[in-house]
DNA sequence: TAAAACGTTCTA
DNA sequence: TAGAACGTTTTA
């Protein structure tokens, strides 16, 4: 008759979880971190992801981050923007209206990262391999066309703009149909979990911490049975057991995650895969 | 080594 | 076909 249930022993140390000082939360906290709260608490009203960072600081929320792996290299990858590029005193000047500043394209690449469970779609990786310098990674010959295509641009208005315009231009994006496939395919990773850039890649364009990418992309190509988690859609981000469901109240026997924190991706067969969404809204299949 | 959790199989 | 149970792998 342990009756201690959900609410038993719910430490203080949780509430660290709720950004709000006067929030009422009391969970409790598994090994791993993992809260376990009932339903009516954290499933109806899944929490923000700045809410599960430790301080609710605003400035780790500009960052690029998902989950509390990706931390850590949050503070880096912005390190290295303000080190090698920050624009030297004479270029402090305002920059021109259109042209977006690093922090608002930092911004453009979490929300790609957001929207997209993710994934860096070609497009998207074309920006951050632009942004890093890496033009040259990408196929020459125009076979990039809309990615590679400016000209007479310098290269700071190339970056920004590019990025810009891998969210929201990308429909003279040539993929396939004649404009062929416009990066080096060794520069990407085809998984059941959908295609992301190889860690040589990301390391080159000094972006090997991107969230989830070489972790999963690592774990993935190494043949393991088990897939992984994304760590990037809402239930991998979700901390809290509810406590209430099947796989929660069957733990021990059941052996399953609870099912409002099962990982889409892991939803999905792994033969469903190997299909990229293209910025035009049709899928692309590695293989027929 | 225990807990977490994914994959597979079984059952309603 | 969805959910439960179990085997197995992974991780701390």
């Amino acid at each position: 008759m342990s009756s201690g249930g959900p609410e038993g022993d719910r430490t203080a140390e949780a509430q660290d979880l709720s950004c709000s000082p006067d929030s009422p939360v009391t969970e409790r906290r598994n090994r791993s971190g993992i809260i376990s709260e009932p339903l009516s608490k954290s499933l109806k009203h899944s929490r923000a992801l700045s809410q599960y960072t430790p301080a609710c600081n605003p400035a780790s929320v500009n960052g690029l981050h998902s989950n509390g792996h990706t931390k850590s290299h949050l503070t880096k990858s912005q390190e290295r923007h303000h080190h090698q590029q920050q624009p030297p005193p004479q270029q402090q000047q305002q920059p021109p209206a259109s042209v977006p500043t690093l922090g608002k394209l930092d911004r453009t690449l979490e929300q790609m990262l957001e929207g997209q469970n993710g994934l860096l779609h070609f497009a998207q990786a074309a920006a951050l391999l632009k942004r890093a310098g890496m033009e040259h990674m990408l196929l020459p010959g125009g076979m990039g066309v809309g990615v590679g295509g400016e000209t007479g641009v310098t290269s700071g208005d190339l970056e920004a703009a590019s990025a810009v315009e891998a969210v929201s231009g990308l429909a003279d994006f040539a993929y396939g149909m004649g404009g062929g496939f416009p990066f080096n395919p060794g520069l990407f990773i085809m998984t059941p979990a959908g295609v992301f850039l190889a860690d040589s890649a990301l390391h080159m364009a000094g972006l090997a911490e991107y969230p989830a990418q070489s972790e999963l992309a690592s774990a993935i190509s190494s043949g393991k049975k088990k897939r992984k988690r994304c760590g990037m859609c809402q239930p991998c981000r979700r901390r809290i057991n509810c406590d209430q469901c099947s796989s929660c109240r069957n733990r021990k026997t059941g052996h399953q995650i609870c099912k409002f924190r099962k990982c889409d991706e892991l939803k999905k067969k792994p033969s469903a895969a190997l299909e990229v969404m293209l910025p035009t809204g049709a899928a692309f299949r590695w293989f027929q």
